[in-house]
RNA sequence: GGGCAAGUGGCGGAACGGUAUACGCGUUGGUCUCAAAAACCAAUGGGAGUUGAUCCUGUGAGGGUUCGAAUCCCUCCUUGCCCACCA
């Protein structure tokens, strides 16, 4: 009679999570014979009281994966820590009526505490927290670095601030109910654009480096493809042009070959050389500047476009016509030059601005259709870009498009009207927060204005406690210091962005506790690059490129010795709520993780999160699916009941083989989704048969020890009689199974017979027939041969085990 | 407007150019039960039929390549994501 066993998984769970823990099964070891797998999810940024439903998805597919591959013999680093500076723990903190630094180190706690209730397979002796001075000292020592080399630099940009907080992120400003202007999303106050200093990073000097070695890794030609649209590159020319009665010059970026229909200029009302052309009594013009430059790029964006005739002409170089200069809202200080040659006759932005105030419009490129007559429409149009020859453009006139541009570029440049350029659209990240939770930039103002920075052996620059943690500049005597030569000085009061911690993490959990430096070179060595990098789709522009620059900055000053950080790149989905909405708190569609692990349990929760669907979709919650997957936990337990030591049964024997056959190939895929169908496949035989072998057990249950860890490690230590816990008896460190091809293989298969390329029959054949057998077999058929008849066989396709088709006249 | 994905049952999704819809959910019927739940068994793309061996049709639409296309190519449509008055 097979032993009653009565699932439990809270005692399970209990029983292992402990002794995981302390023995630190899951030990990346450097320097390890073994071949080294790096796999990275990104890190948590601690914003609630515990992990979120939506963390556990993102993190258990990777953590399955890192199981599978430790268990294939790779050495696997599998790390975890906080990215815990910035708004979100600082709201947090806020809220709960604590400081930032008890938030984080309660969140860190509970946070781990979360992921070891899953069971995830991390060596928490690497467990890394970006708030920590040990850490954030080699954040500003990498800032300084930056600064030394002059790619740290300060440039006045406009932000976002109000009188009650101070100067806000994007993110921290909603638009104002009323309509008008900005409120702050705290508060709810008035929020205005000002100009002011702010640290920037000078990521385009890396910009053709970052696209070139896009070259030497292998993600995803999307993931590629995206990193190269937010750099932008663009080769085109500037073309200068001199303000007629006048010693200003304005200089037009331009990448279309459309000089002979630019018919007038338009400039940003920032742009500074307004103040040469117009003059101090010209209020409807400069009126007209002030209300612009009172907007942001946000808002001046979606509004028609308007501008003032600023009363002044430039000549153009190859029609020798007067244009006008306008100021326009269109027109963005900081893109291209601030100026913009209008070309109406094929630019649409252009095109409507010429016809609102009735400036000349000229055709100068024919598209696809043809067309060459008047333009009456938008539809007349010619889109830069587009394929298209040119006319009314002297020389050029029959061109290409694309050729057509290389010309002009040469006959401007000949002419000393223009200078080829390359620009990006990526501009210098700007580097500083007015806001207290943030590592502190580490330099100091000297009493003659000048900066110097806090020399290496005062690093790390630690942040002072405050109870008002509103901006540290209000700590007046933390502000207060000395330079280098003992004189007073005054502290940097800007903090870095959240990205600054998390734009290196990834390097540090090589060597987690080094002192000296931000890794040991050859640990660093070892491990890197990463080999597969988790993360949310959100993440695959900006994080990927600003750390792969900041990575390619440490390489330059020595500090790693490669690169290129990631090797592979995997964005993920979101997890919706059961109702296919965003999880929110209003729409009350929120999952409770602890709901989940308490009344299901971790195997079941881990499993009905990677059977969702491959890695990169967004998925609705699907509380069904938890149960079904509860069940098959449950299934696989109580078959332990009739484990015994009996010959293994042929037919099992084969599917077991073939179940590790495809649950291995799956795994290297990152198909968990199928690889969990091929255990519930191999679940829904053995669960009928009376007895099941050990030795098929034995091999079954490693194969389930990447998705249920609790469950697996409970039934092979029964199943190995092994009394007390010893580390090396632990499932997890055991070797995936490996399976026999011969018996992988079905000895009779069901072969498909077409007719004329159209499936008629099934036959049950044994596998590996000759055409002329399996020609043979199919013949006796009935259907088959009632098909055939009398018909002549034109032609026979035969793809051994596969499919037979018979090709009529 | 640009870039990148993706369109398969009632739903999430399977399918190295070779049995379309594996696996799971849901639904329906059955077993068990006083009854319900749970569990188990069976059926489940649509249609026709002499309803257990058959046929037609079917992977967003339309073409093409092929003995054979969800899969490869072309055109179009739709949806999602990212970027965007980008000069």
């Amino acid at each position: 009679m097979a032993q009653l066993k009565q699932y439990n998984h809270e005692k399970i769970e209990n029983n292992w999570k402990d002794k995981w823990f302390k023995d630190n099964i899951y030990e990346a070891v450097d320097f390890s014979e073994k071949p080294k797998k790096y796999i990275l999810a990104e890190l948590p940024y601690p914003s609630g009281k515990s992990l979120h439903i939506g963390h556990m998805m993102r993190y258990t597919v990777p953590e399955i994966y890192s199981r599978f591959l430790r268990m294939k013999g790779y050495n696997v680093l599998f790390p975890m820590g906080w990215d815990s500076f910035g708004l979100p723990a600082e709201t947090y903190a806020q809220k709960a009526g604590i400081t930032p630094q008890e938030a984080i180190a309660q969140a860190a706690v509970d946070y781990k505490k979360a992921m070891q209730d899953m069971g995830y397979a991390i060596d928490w002796s690497r467990e890394i927290n970006t708030c920590d001075p040990d850490y954030y000292k080699w954040t500003q020592w990498t800032f300084k670095k930056l600064w030394e080399k002059g790619l740290a630099v300060q440039k006045e940009m406009p932000v976002w601030w109000c009188k009650e907080l101070g100067v806000l992120a994007d993110e921290e400003v909603l638009p104002a109910p009323d309509g008008d202007g900005r409120i702050s999303e705290r508060g709810g106050y008035k929020v205005e654009r000002k100009q002011f200093k702010q640290w920037v990073l000078d990521i385009p000097a890396y910009a053709d480096r970052l696209i070139a070695d896009l070259d030497k890794v292998d993600y995803q030609d999307s993931v590629k493809a995206a990193q190269k649209a937010w750099i932008g590159r663009k080769e085109g020319i500037n073309i200068t042009y001199q303000v007629l009665e006048s010693n200003a010059t304005i200089t037009c970026f331009t990448t279309t070959p459309v000089n002979w229909g630019a018919t007038f200029i338009v400039v940003a009302p920032e742009h500074p050389v307004l103040t040469a052309l117009v003059d101090k009594g010209n209020t409807e013009v400069w009126n007209f500047i002030d209300r612009m430059k009172a907007q942001s790029d946000l808002e001046r964006e979606s509004k028609e476009k308007e501008g003032v005739f600023t009363g002044r002409y430039v000549k153009n170089h190859v029609t020798n016509k007067d244009i006008p200069i306008w100021v326009a809202n269109f027109a963005l200080m900081d893109v291209g030059t601030g100026a913009v040659q209008g070309c109406p006759g094929h630019d649409r932005r252009d095109f409507e601005f010429a016809k609102k105030y009735g400036i000349p419009i000229a055709r100068v490129v024919v598209g696809e259709d043809g067309y060459d007559g008047p333009i009456e429409n938008v539809n007349q149009v010619v889109q830069a870009g587009d394929k298209g020859k040119m006319v009314n453009s002297d020389f050029l006139d029959g061109m290409e498009f694309a050729e057509a541009m290389q010309k002009t570029m040469d006959y401007f440049e000949e002419k000393g009207w223009g200078k080829r350029v390359v620009t990006y659209k990526m501009r210098p990240q700007v580097f500083s927060r007015q806001r207290y939770w943030g590592e502190p930039i580490p330099l100091i103002y000297k009493q003659d204005g000048t900066i110097e920075a806090v020399a290496d052996e005062a690093l790390p620059v630690e942040l002072p406690p405050m109870k008002n943690f509103a901006s540290l500049s209000e700590n007046k005597e933390w502000v207060q210091t000395i330079d280098s030569a003992g004189n007073p000085a005054r502290r940097e009061t800007d903090t870095m962005p959240t990205w600054a911690g998390s734009n290196w993490y990834y390097l540090r959990y090589v060597d987690p506790n080094n002192a000296e430096m931000l890794a040991d070179l050859n640990k660093t060595k070892y491990w890197f690059p990463v080999d597969m990098y988790f993360g949310t789709a959100a993440h695959t522009t900006a994080h990927l490129l600003y750390s792969r620059f900041w990575f390619k900055f440490l390489y330059d000053i020595g500090a790693v010795p490669l690169d290129e950080p990631y090797m592979y790149r995997m964005s993920g989905g979101m997890l919706l709520g059961p109702d296919g909405h965003a999880m929110s708190k209003t729409r009350g569609n929120v999952i409770n993780p602890q709901e989940v692990l308490e009344s299901y349990g971790a195997d079941a929760a881990r499993i009905s999160l990677a059977f969702l669907g491959p890695y990169e979709g967004t998925y609705p919650w699907n509380p069904q699916g938890l149960v079904a997957c509860h069940r098959l936990v449950k299934t696989i337990y109580e078959a332990g009941g009739k484990v015994a030591s009996v010959k293994a049964e042929q037919k099992t024997l084969v599917k077991l083989h073939k179940l590790i056959k495809k649950t291995t190939r799956m795994m290297e895929e990152l198909k968990l989704n199928t690889a969990i169908s091929e255990i519930m496949i191999f679940t829904n035989h053995i669960k009928k048969l009376e007895k099941i072998s050990d030795e098929i057990w034995k091999d079954f249950v490693k194969v389930i020890a990447p998705f249920m860890p609790f469950v697996a490690e409970e039934l092979w230590q029964e199943a190995n009689s092994f009394g007390e816990w010893k580390k090396e008896n632990s499932v997890h460190l055991q070797t995936w199974p490996k399976f026999d091809e011969s018996l992988a293989k079905e000895e009779e298969i069901n072969l498909p017979i077409q007719i004329n390329g159209k499936m008629r029959a099934i036959i049950l054949v044994p596998a590996d027939l000759s055409e002329d057998e399996a020609k043979e077999l199919a013949m006796k058929d009935t259907t088959i041969a009632s098909h055939i008849k009398e018909k002549e066989i034109k032609k026979v396709v035969y793809v051994p085990n596969k499919i037979l088709n018979f090709v009529l006249s």
